[in-house]
DNA sequence: TCTGGGGTCCTAGGACCC
DNA sequence: TCTGGGGTCCTAGGACCC
C-alpha cells in the first residue's frame, strides 16, 4: 500500500502559517514576475480564478473581493517543504518525495494498521508540527493513492481529509465517479482520445484492454491501466536517479532590446545554473541558450532561437559555462526585437568522476578550477547568493531585465533580518 | 502595461555505419 | 519501371507533471 500526502494549496498555506490575516480570506500566490496564479486558497478558487490564470485578466475581480495577492517566496516554500518531509520521516520509514508539496509513503509493514486512522494521525502530526494542512490518499499503487488523494481533497467519500481505497469494493465505486482526466498521467490530449472512444471515467480506463491502451497512449497508457487495476508498475520517475538536465529560464521584468542587457541576463542565468549543477554534484557536457520575444504580443515582430555548445570536457566551472552560454547567445542574437525571455539549459549531466576525459585535455588545470569554484561557493554560502559574481552579470540594482516580485512576503524562516517578531 | 519555471519520459525520424 | 537491409545513436518535439 501507498499513501500520498499532499499539502493543501501549499504556497498559500505556507504564507498563512506566518500571517494570520491571510486566514479565512481569498489569497493567491503569483508566479515569477508576478504573472500568473500558481496557488489559490479555497476562497479564491470559489471566486472562479483558475490555476495558471494571468493576474491582469482578473484585476477587477481581485480588487472587488479584496483578494490578498502575493509574489512567490520560493525560499519560504522550500524550507516549509523540508519541514513537512522531516515530519513524515519521523512517522513512516520509507518516504519518497515527489514534488515540493507531495510525498508518497510506502506503507509496507503497516498491514495490521487501520489505514484510515494512520492517515488521520499523519495529517494531525504534520499540522501540529508545521502548520501545514494536508490530505492523505491511500491505495495499492501510487496511481490509486493519487486518485484517493484527489477524492480526499474533493471530499468524495468523507470530509476527514483522508481517503482509503484499499478495500476493492470502495475502489470500484469511487473510480466510476471520477473523470478519466483526473487520473495521474492522463492530460488533455489523452483525455480527448479516450473520450472519443467512449472512455469517460477512471473505471472505464481501468477496464480498457491493455494492448489497446498501448496503441493509443504508448507504454505510459498501458502502465496507467495496470496501476488502476492494482498492479504496481513503479513509475520510472519515482526511482531516485541522477538528474539528467538543469535549467534556469526567466521572463524579463521589462522587454530587453539591447545586446548588453541580454549578455548580463545570460551571464546571470548561466552563473545560477552552474551553482545548481555543483550543488547537485554533477558536471555538464553541453550548454544551451535560448531567447525569444513575447508570443502573446501579435503587434511585436516575433523571433525565437536557441544554440547549443558541446564541451570537450565535462565541467561544473562557472567561467566555462558562462563562456559557452554567451557564445551561444552571440550565434542567435538579432538586433531589432523586443525579447521577453531567455534561458540557459544544461543537458547530459554526468558525475564528474565518471566523465570521460577529452583526448586533448581541454582543461589542463582542473584542480585550480575546482578550488576557484569552492571559494566562490563558500563566499556566497556565507554572505548570500550573488555576493561574489562575475562582472558580466551586471549590478543587481541596475538590472532592468530582472523579474518583479513586488508583493513578496518576508523570508520568515531562513533570513535573520526577516524572522517573525513575537511580543509577550 | 501585464501571460511562470523546471523537470521527466516516449516516439519518430534523420544521420550514420557496415 | 527499377533505386538493399538492418542496425545504432542522437535530437527535436509532444505530452505530462507540479
Amino acid at each position: 500500500m501507498y499513501a500520498l500526502v499532499d499539502g493543501n494549496n501549499f504556497y498559500v498555506s505556507c504564507e498563512r502559517v506566518f500571517d494570520p490575516r491571510l486566514r479565512g480570506v481569498p489569497v493567491g500566490v503569483l508566479s515569477n514576475n508576478d504573472g500568473c496564479f500558481v496557488a489559490r486558497s479555497d476562497e479564491l478558487k470559489a471566486l472562479g480564478v483558475k490555476m495558471g490564470q494571468p493576474a491582469f485578466q482578473v484585476r477587477d475581480l481581485l480588487r472587488a473581493n479584496r483578494v490578498k495577492v502575493l509574489s512567490s517566496n520560493y525560499t519560504l516554500y522550500g524550507d516549509m517543504s523540508g519541514r513537512v518531509l522531516d515530519t513524515l520521516r519521523e512517522l513512516v520509514p520509507d518516504v519518497e518525495p515527489y514534488s515540493v508539496d507531495e510525498s508518497f509513503l510506502n506503507l509496507a509493514g503497516f498491514d495490521h494498521w487501520n489505514l484510515s486512522d494512520l492517515g488521520s494521525g499523519i495529517r494531525e502530526t504534520v499540522r501540529d508540527w508545521t502548520g501545514i494542512p494536508t490530505c492523505v490518499g491511500i491505495g495499492p499503487t501510487r496511481t490509486l493513492a493519487k486518485l484517493a488523494n484527489h477524492a480526499a481533497k474533493k471530499r468524495l467519500l468523507n470530509d476527514r481529509g483522508v481517503c482509503d481505497l484499499s478495500p476493492p469494493d470502495i475502489r470500484a465505486g469511487l473510480l466510476s465517479r471520477i473523470a478519466v482526466g483526473e487520473v495521474w498521467g492522463i492530460g488533455p490530449a489523452s483525455q480527448v482520445k479516450l473520450n472519443y472512444i467512449g472512455i469517460r471515467t477512471a473505471a472505464d480506463l481501468a477496464q480498457m484492454d491493455r494492448r489497446h491502451a498501448r496503441d493509443l497512449l504508448s507504454v505510459t497508457g498501458q502502465r496507467i491501466v495496470d496501476e488502476l487495476r492494482g498492479v504496481d508498475c513503479v513509475h520510472p520517475d519515482m526511482v531516485q536517479k541522477d538528474r539528467k538536465g538543469l535549467a534556469v529560464t526567466r521572463a524579463f521584468g521589462a522587454p530587453v532590446c539591447e545586446r548588453g542587457q541580454m549578455d548580463e541576463a545570460v551571464t546571470a542565468y548561466a552563473t545560477r545554473v552552474a551553482e545548481k549543477l555543483r550543488d547537485a554534484g554533477m558536471a555538464t557536457m553541453s550548454v544551451q541558450t535560448f531567447i525569444h520575444t513575447n508570443r502573446f504580443k501579435d503587434s511585436d515582430a516575433q523571433y525565437s532561437n536557441a544554440a547549443t555548445v558541446t564541451l570537450a570536457d565535462a565541467t561544473a566551472d562557472t567561467l566555462a559555462i558562462v563562456r559557452a552560454a554567451r557564445e551561444c547567445l552571440s550565434r542567435i542574437w538579432r538586433d531589432g526585437y523586443r525579447y521577453s525571455k531567455a534561458g540557459v539549459l544544461l543537458d547530459g549531466l554526468v558525475k564528474p568522476e565518471a566523465a570521460q576525459p577529452s583526448l586533448f585535455d581541454a582543461t589542463p588545470d582542473k584542480a585550480r578550477s575546482q578550488r576557484l569554484m569552492q571559494a566562490l561557493d563558500s563566499v556566497n554560502a556565507a554572505h548570500g547568493r550573488g555576493s561574489l559574481q562575475l562582472a558580466g552579470a551586471g549590478i543587481p540594482r541596475q538590472r532592468q531585465w530582472s523579474a518583479r516580485f513586488d508583493l513578496r512576503s518576508p523570508r520568515w524562516t531562513t533570513c535573520f533580518e526577516e524572522l517573525p517578531m513575537a511580543r509577550a
